[in-house]
DNA sequence: AGCACGCCGACT
DNA sequence: GTCGGCGTGCTC
């Protein structure tokens, strides 16, 4: 006897604002689609993969629904708990659900391709190997020899060696060196991490492993060099000890090659990393992993928010400030607010640690929302250097270099210490001209002026990659006479190789990264000592220890200070205190120099005088007077077309046709064109909307999603909406 | 987003 | 007489 076909909802991956019906076969068991589960549907003319949202128990009448195709997963690839998330986040952030849902998977299974779950096995070394002689004869086996030295390997970890690995393994297993054994997480290192605590971080480990199985924030707001990992590591160690999972977000794991083998060598294979440098089978693996309760300890970027681990006791968000939690396409998530939301749903502890707290977690600290933990001090006998400016007023440079960080790098070299350089600008000039008739190199593609590469012996737009080479810029001379203007990371390290040229000097920025593995080989250089300058964008100032810098010096720290953002004061008093920070970790004390042409600027007056804390108060009265997050909640609606005048017609439509529903306490800003108006071809606009509460600014928003479809010209104009926007320009 | 259907200009 | 422009409507 057959029952009636059930009625299913599904969550197609398509970027639709609804969910849509399906019929599933009747079967033995109650549910043949449980929620969760991964189905491919037909859709359209085509096929669409989608996640069941679950049953439809007043099926909808008057229309003959499809049935689904395939089910594609045997156990629903999304379980009941992050199903619960992945609604939340669709709503709160406004996205499409199935696009959310999609952003959850790896892409492997997005594409429903189900990978196998591959057989893993891990690296070990013999104690007795004489890694000398092979350093000689097989520099190959003796780079593999070492990275399984440094902790036991997963076949992932190869993958950062930049030679053919394969081979050198192989050779290393034969002579009985290296061997392998399956992974069994539940071998752990020695305990010794607990041991040697200062009572400052014995205190913040012993709060946040109180609240174990209650949710609770907590702000871990360490200065550099404080020992917060060694807090994270006490907490993640009472987590598995009580049968529950970590995990553990970074801002790129890249950056952090020191924290995941400290973490490998603590908990054995338990632990899985999860970053954009993985191939997609390889994320896949950690992910299956995850969910089968092989790793117990997860550490990742934005994305491993999503993970499916289970029984996870304790969240930990490190570098809470940082912008990279937050993606900027697509699904415009903010993964520390979801993990935040994500705690909350477990009902566990969760730490945001940063010595540079963002103004939304002194906001909530002071509505007690978090619970503050300080580490104020410096581990060891570190002392946080001191940070002073250099009026650069009238005062001859070499290169972009004042002569008082020259010869503060000319001391600082003689004690054979490392000095470290930043500048945010790579290239060798941001901007070049024709002296002879004042032409501009621009980008035809973007509102932006070309960056002249020596290296590549090309001009390149930082905004949309196109390049030009060098007699193409100045059409209107004959004999075009072309002077760099500006300073970028090429210059200096240029002038500095002028200036010391009997000094190793290593440059790093996207650019001399670009090869896969440069990074990681730089990085353990680095902290063998084997440069004197460092010179470097971003990518410098993320959490290293380099022991041996005892100099820092802020090469130009003028052009982020007058920006049209209202948050770009605050990150870059964040960025000045995270350089400030790699100076002088060790017994060496340290330094920092600030060349600027506006000493007097309020920004680096606070800063400098009462400290990152007084400026992030008097940066969160600004706010408040300004009614600007955190204060009140923000949204943003962005436009783009290749045409110029269709955002702005578009968003202007939309925003009268809001505005008439009179929605209360609700501000619009614009529509206004993006600072950057023009970007790789398409025109940009925006509209900012703020509002009292949360409910009253999705409310709005909900208005314009309603308005969007009635407009007749929304075809040629491509629309998103940025709930809670890091960048409004 | 895709992909159809559908009604008006320059071509084998 | 057709091929094809992109305007608008829909996808269970």
């Amino acid at each position: 006897m057959s029952r009636p076909d059930s009625v299913i909802e599904v969550a197609v991956f398509v970027p639709l604002r609804k969910s849509f019906h399906y019929l599933t076969e009747p079967d033995h068991s109650n549910e043949t689609a449980p929620s969760g589960s991964l189905v491919r549907v037909p859709f359209g003319r085509g096929v669409r993969v989608g996640i069941v949202l679950g049953p439809v128990l007043d099926a909808a009448v008057g229309r003959q629904l499809k049935p689904i195709i395939e089910l594609i997963d045997e156990v629903p690839v999304i379980g009941p708990e992050l199903m619960r998330l992945g609604r939340w986040a669709a709503e709160y952030y406004q996205h499409p659900i199935g696009e959310a849902f999609a952003a959850m998977l790896p892409g492997t299974l997005r594409h429903a391709r189900a990978p196998a779950p591959r057989q893993s096995y891990e690296w070990i070394a013999a104690d007795d190997a004489d890694d000398l002689s092979l350093a000689r004869k097989a520099p190959r086996q003796a780079a593999v020899l070492a990275l399984i030295r440094r902790c036991p390997a997963v076949i992932e970890d190869f993958e950062s060696l930049q030679f053919e690995w394969r081979r050198p393994l192989r050779i290393l297993e034969e002579k009985g060196v290296v061997r392998r054994r399956l992974c069994r997480s539940t071998e752990q290192g020695p305990l010794a991490e607990e041991i040697g605590l200062n009572v400052a971080q014995r205190d913040a480990a012993a709060s946040i492993v109180g609240a174990f199985g209650a949710f609770r924030t907590y702000l871990l707001h360490g200065v550099t060099g404080s020992g917060k990992t060694e807090v994270y590591m006490a907490a993640i160690t009472k987590a598995l000890a009580i049968n529950t999972t970590a995990l553990m977000l970074v801002p790129e794991i890249i950056l952090t090659q020191a924290l995941v083998e400290r973490l490998k060598r603590r908990f054995g294979s338990a632990v899985g990393v999860l970053h954009s440098g993985l191939s997609d089978g390889d994320r896949a693996q950690v992910w299956l992993k995850c969910r089968g309760g092989e790793v117990k300890v997860l550490m990742g970027t934005r994305s491993a928010v999503w993970a499916p681990l289970s029984h996870i006791g304790l969240i930990i968000v490190d570098e809470e400030h940082d912008a990279s939690f937050k993606q900027q396409e697509g699904f415009r998530y903010h993964a520390r607010d979801v993990a935040i939301k994500r705690a909350q749903q477990l009902d566990i502890p969760i730490v945001l640690g940063t010595a540079t707290p963002s103004l939304e977690a002194y906001l909530n600290v002071e509505k007690n929302k978090f619970t503050y933990l300080s580490l104020p001090e410096r581990t060891g006998v570190a002392k946080l250097p001191p940070i002073s400016c250099i009026d650069m007023r009238g005062l001859p440079m070499t290169g972009g270099l004042s002569d008082r960080l020259c010869r503060a790098l000319g001391n600082c070299l003689e004690r054979g210490e490392q000095a470290l350089l930043f500048l945010n600008r790579r290239g060798f000039a941001p901007v070049i001209l024709c002296h002879q008739c004042g032409h501009i190199a621009t980008c035809e593609r973007c509102d932006a002026k070309l960056v002249w590469h020596k290296e590549r012996a090309a001009l390149i737009c930082h905004h949309c990659g196109s390049q030009k080479r060098r007699p193409q810029i100045a059409p209107c001379c004959p004999a075009p006479d072309l002077v760099p203007v500006g300073l970028g990371t090429e210059q200096v390290e240029e002038t500095l190789n002028k200036l010391f040229p009997d000094k190793v000097i290593v440059r790093i920025d996207r650019d001399s990264m670009r090869r896969k593995g440069t990074m990681e080989k730089t990085f353990s250089a680095i902290r063998e000592g084997a440069f004197d300058i460092l010179i470097g964008t971003q990518m410098l100032a993320k959490g290293h220890d380099f022991s041996r810098v005892s100099l820092v010096g802020i090469v130009d720290a003028d052009s982020q200070l007058f920006s049209t953002d209202f948050r770009a004061e605050e990150k870059l008093a964040q960025m000045i205190i995270q350089v400030a920070g790699r100076a002088g970790r060790a017994e060496v004390p340290g330094e920092v120099l600030i060349q600027t042409h506006q000493p007097h600027h309020h920004l680096l007056q606070t800063l400098l005088a009462a400290g990152y804390d007084r400026f992030a108060r008097d940066a969160l009265s600004e706010r408040r007077m300004a009614a600007l997050p955190p204060y009140v909640p923000m949204a943003l609606i962005r436009a783009e077309s290749p045409s110029q005048e269709l955002p702005l017609k578009f968003l202007a439509t939309l925003t009268e046709k809001v505005k008439d529903r009179d929605i209360r306490g609700i501000e619009i800003l614009g529509p206004i064109p993006a600072a950057m108006e023009k970007k790789a071809g398409r025109y940009r606009a925006q509209v900012m909307i703020t509002a009292p509460q949360r409910a009253v600014l999705a409310e709005s928003i909900k208005a314009f999603v309603d308005f969007s479809s009635d407009i007749s010209i929304h075809r040629n104009v491509r629309w998103s909406i940025d709930i809670d926007p890091q960048d409004t320009i």
